[in-house]
RNA sequence: GCCCCAGUGGCGGAAUGGUAGACGCGGCAGACUCAAAAUCUGUUGCCGGCAACGGCGUGCUGGUUCGAGUCCGGCCUGGGGCACCA
């Protein structure tokens, strides 16, 4: 068999570069403080079971990270672990009877193979598992400490109640208002949760987001949002006939003189207690609890309010009263829970008035179009913007910046309150009434209360003995677990039986990774000091906000007691889109898995068993219940890691959501057998033999070579990773290309598929390995530094212009690199086609970018 | 409802305000083959023209500029997030 007729073994070839990186320990990192440190951190996986395409796009961009800084000289941490607690395993524990730490333990031990099959560069001796006693334990420690430094409290918060099930539901387990397995209606309920006070740091966390350079912008300006910094004032209403007051948050104290009522959320104390002798209104209350907790359900909810009757106290005059209502989308949690309504310069304001006849008076003049506001209002949109102040006595003729100051300025004056600043981050709530998570050490003692469980006694660990067959939290129901001593005067007490919020968990894992051995402490603060902060963190845009904020609390309160140096986790970061694929369904409506589906005549599409017709429809997210998935495992079973990673790559920009393609995978494929083709086929002189005279074809393959060298390299820097794939691809085009036999041709083309080897390293690097060898390379690939184009072979002697009449290209000029403009100038205007453009008018200017383009203005 | 993002050939996408469509996929034509697959070569934005060439083109719409895919205003469509999915 000749060499041309070789075929390349993919699973023999990949499965023997992964046993010789793991038997040198090629990727097992430590501290050394002689070489720079790059921590590349790709966000961990829920293990549920198998890897999804998701999975294999983020991890083949981490490793392309990871393999392109060592290769460039860093010290690199890149380790990998699994976000092992959450509702699913305790679905399947329900539904399929198995234990969530088994069938959590069997999934990681699956998705590790299958990650093994990636040829991803981990430090697999770091790996972790948040479920296990080793890794919780320490956020238990975590937990007390901030109890310590006050960063912990108790108060009521409300949740998502199934009456049927007995169980606390989570927003997605609400399904139009009902719950997802029972389908009773879902009600609200206060129960008794432990808060972190993320609040605290809210100013810092804003301010810090300046500092994030590496961050997207647009990631910044989400959690900018989030964290909601208002200015305002705080004012108190005097209620006619009461001794209490009523204090409302406002942004917009100039437009107190437009105000024409108060509402109050529903679940505010003051609506309560009315309620308890107002039966229309406590059942108004009940409606606005029977609403979800989520803030989609809330705000697209038709706006209602209902008159309790009560009057509030104008606190600019004592003779005017405004009607107090319950509203529904006033929001406890955001600023008092009560605020007041000026319809004429508020949307939902104005529409709350005209609803219940309220009416409005405009308090703000724009200076210009004033009749416009006027008709606006009547018909039904509010005035929000700038100008001049009216209808409001002392305020009159201010603008609208400095009619705030001066309702501020009265309001503290009379003691009626204050100038304050007011987010819209909450504090983060992170009691789950949940078996499968981390357990929250802390007793509670009919004589001492809430008692922190003694650090000798950790970790609280989660009994295994549980059954899953009745509703509400099996770590309740548990016979024994939850009954101690109390640690304090020894009497019978009860453990919390609440677990942490999942997220409790992904707020620190990046630092674990750090240290993952040590059993006595979360991490090691030389290694932590070391590594922190992760220099690349890469995921979904979907964690933009909660997981990503709540990592840069976390921080902050761990460097606050002392744990670790840095406050920001992660210097950079990169979001990466979706995986998308077209849907199909069948003639009688259901959803058609791709691997059903055949193409039929004439550009149809068939049932590939049956026959029947199927619809193919757009291009969707990648979802199990629309069946539109390609599993992972069979695309590296059948063509193999490389051709999966580089058509992660290939063909669209991180950031973007990628469609997935039969034939896109089928070109990533292509282009591994034609890689390996050139290099087996290659008639090369020996590597290291001196540079020959080159021919002009031969010279023009290496500047080709070494321009792709520096542009790969920059595209990389810039996960530009879809450009550098295409200068490969130019480059081998280009090496392909030179003619049998030309000048110095065979040494050119050594030079350049060494270059192709390692340039495509990071990307294929079970077959760049492979070409390595075939080239007779010295070592390891994986042990090569990146390569480095030679300077001289860059620079270009002559550059092509466009030339321009009127903005249109017309024609382009030929010109050595750095030309003067007057050269470029006359060069373009004799130009026959410039001419016959300019139809015999005369240029009335001419703007010249050397190096670039000529525009003749006629 | 609120916040954020995206929209460019048949398709995925390139393009520091300066030659729109790099690279790939698909299509078409050809070479090789008994044939097919694989591979290789050429061609390929749309419209008109034998051609040279001309016109039109970056979701829609208005603006800034010598020049706009890129900047600004208004819209349309699709996507992400909205605090108990992870």
């Amino acid at each position: 068999m000749s060499r041309a007729d070789e075929r390349y073994n993919v699973k023999e070839t990949e499965a023997k570069w992964q046993h010789v990186w793991d038997e040198r320990r090629c990727f097992e990192v430590s501290e050394d403080p002689y070489c720079p440190k790059y921590y590349v951190l790709e966000m961990f996986p829920y293990p549920s079971g198998r890897i999804h395409m998701g999975h294999v796009r983020n991890y083949t961009l981490g490793d392309v990270v990871a393999r392109y800084k060592r290769a460039k000289g860093f010290n690199v941490l890149h380790p990998m672990g699994w976000d092992a607690f959450g509702l699913p395993a305790e679905n399947a524990a329900i539904q399929n009877k198995v234990h969530p730490a088994k069938w959590t333990r069997e999934n990681i031990a699956a998705m590790r193979e299958q990650l093994k099959s990636m040829g991803l560069s981990y430090d697999w001796r770091r790996e972790v598992a948040t479920c296990e006693p080793e890794y919780y334990r320490h956020e238990q420690k975590m937990f007390l400490d901030f109890l310590k430094a006050g960063l912990v409290y108790r108060k009521e918060s409300w949740v998502n109640w199934d009456p049927e099930e007995n169980t606390v539901l989570a927003n997605e387990q609400v399904i139009d208002g009902r719950g997802w397995r029972s389908g009773a209606l879902v009600e609200k309920r206060l129960l008794s949760q432990w808060f972190l006070k993320i609040t605290a740091y809210a100013q810092d966390l804003l301010d810090s987001l300046a500092t994030l350079e590496r961050w997207p912008e647009r990631v910044r300006l989400m959690q900018e949002n989030w964290i909601g910094r208002s200015e305002g004032a705080r004012l108190m209403f005097d209620l006619a006939g009461r001794s209490d007051r009523l204090e409302i948050f406002t942004t917009r104290p100039d437009t107190l003189f437009g105000a024409k009522f108060i509402a109050i959320a529903a679940n505010h104390p003051l609506a309560a207690e009315l309620a308890a002798s107002n039966a229309e209104l406590a059942e108004f209350v009940a409606e606005c609890n029977r609403m979800g907790t989520s803030e989609a359900a809330i705000e697209t909810a038709e706006k209602k309010g209902l008159d309790t009757g009560l009057r509030a106290v104008h606190p600019f005059d004592p003779a005017w009263t405004l009607p107090v209502y319950v509203a529904n989308f006033v929001l406890m949690d955001y600023g008092s829970g009560a605020i007041f309504g000026c319809p004429a310069h508020d949307q939902r304001d104005l529409d709350f008035a005209n609803k219940y006849g309220l009416g409005y008076t405009q308090v703000v003049e724009p200076a210009a179009d004033k009749d416009g506001v006027v008709a606006a209002i009547a018909r039904g949109e509010a005035y929000t913007g700038d100008g001049t102040a009216i209808n409001s006595r002392f305020l009159d003729g201010l603008s609208v910046e400095a009619a705030k100051a001066e309702a501020i300025r009265r309001i503290e004056e009379t003691k009626r309150g204050e100038r304050t600043v007011n987010f819209r981050l909450r504090d983060w709530g992170v009691s789950r009434q949940r078996y499968w998570g981390c357990p929250i050490p802390v007793i509670h003692c009919e004589s001492c209360g809430v008692v922190p469980v003694p650090e000798a006694d950790l970790p609280v660990r989660l009994p295994e003995d549980v059954t899953f067959d009745r509703p509400g939290n099996p770590l309740d129901h548990h016979p024994t677990w939850k009954l101690v001593n109390c640690p304090c005067c020894g009497k019978p007490a009860r453990r919390e039986t609440d677990t942490f919020d999942t997220f409790f968990e992904s707020s620190w894992y990046f630092a674990r990774y750090t240290s993952p051995d040590r059993a006595d402490v979360a991490f090691d603060r030389a290694a932590a000091d070391y590594w922190m902060s992760v220099d690349q963190y890469i995921g979904g845009i979907e964690h933009a906000v909660l997981h990503l904020l709540y990592s840069r609390f976390f921080t902050r309160a761990l460097k606050d007691c002392g744990y670790l140096g840095v406050k920001e986790p992660f210097a950079g970061l990169l979001t990466q889109g979706m995986i998308c694929h077209e849907t199909y369904k069948s003639a009688d409506g259901q959803w058609l898995y791709p691997t059903e589906v055949a193409p039929g005549p004439g550009g149809s599409l068939i049932h590939a068993e049956t026959g029947a017709p199927v619809t193919g429809g757009r291009s969707e997210k990648m979802s199990k219940s629309k069946k539109n998935v390609v599993d992972p495992a069979g695309i590296i079973d059948g063509y193999g890691a490389d051709t999966a990673r580089l058509f992660m790559l290939s063909d669209s920009p991180p950031e973007r959501d990628l469609d997935w393609t039969e034939s896109g995978i089928d070109g990533a494929w292509r282009y591994v057998n034609r890689l390996w083709r050139m290099t087996i086929l290659a008639e090369l002189p020996p590597r290291g033999a001196a540079m020959p005279e080159l021919g002009d074809e031969a010279l023009k393959a290496r500047r080709l070579v070494h321009k792709t060298i520096a542009q790969v390299g920059e595209d990389l820097e810039r996960f530009h990773f879809n450009k550098a794939v295409a200068r490969i691809r130019e480059m081998t085009n280009g090496l392909a290309e030179i003619p049998v036999g030309a000048k110095g041709g065979a040494w050119v083309l050594r030079e350049g598929l060494e270059a192709a080897a390692r340039l495509i390293g990071p990307m294929m690097p079970h077959l760049a390995e492979e070409m390595w060898a075939e080239l007779g390379g010295d070592g390891l690939l994986v042990e090569q530094a990146w390569p480095v184009a030679e300077p001289a072979l860059l620079v270009e002697d002559s550059v092509t212009l466009a030339v321009q009449v009127n903005g249109k290209l017309r024609a382009t000029i030929e010109l050595p690199k750095d030309a003067d403009s007057g050269l470029a100038e006359q060069t373009a205007l004799a130009h026959p086609q410039v001419i016959s453009a300019m139809s015999g008018k005369l240029p009335r200017k001419v703007v010249v970018v050397p190096n670039r383009i000529v525009n003749v203005v006629v």
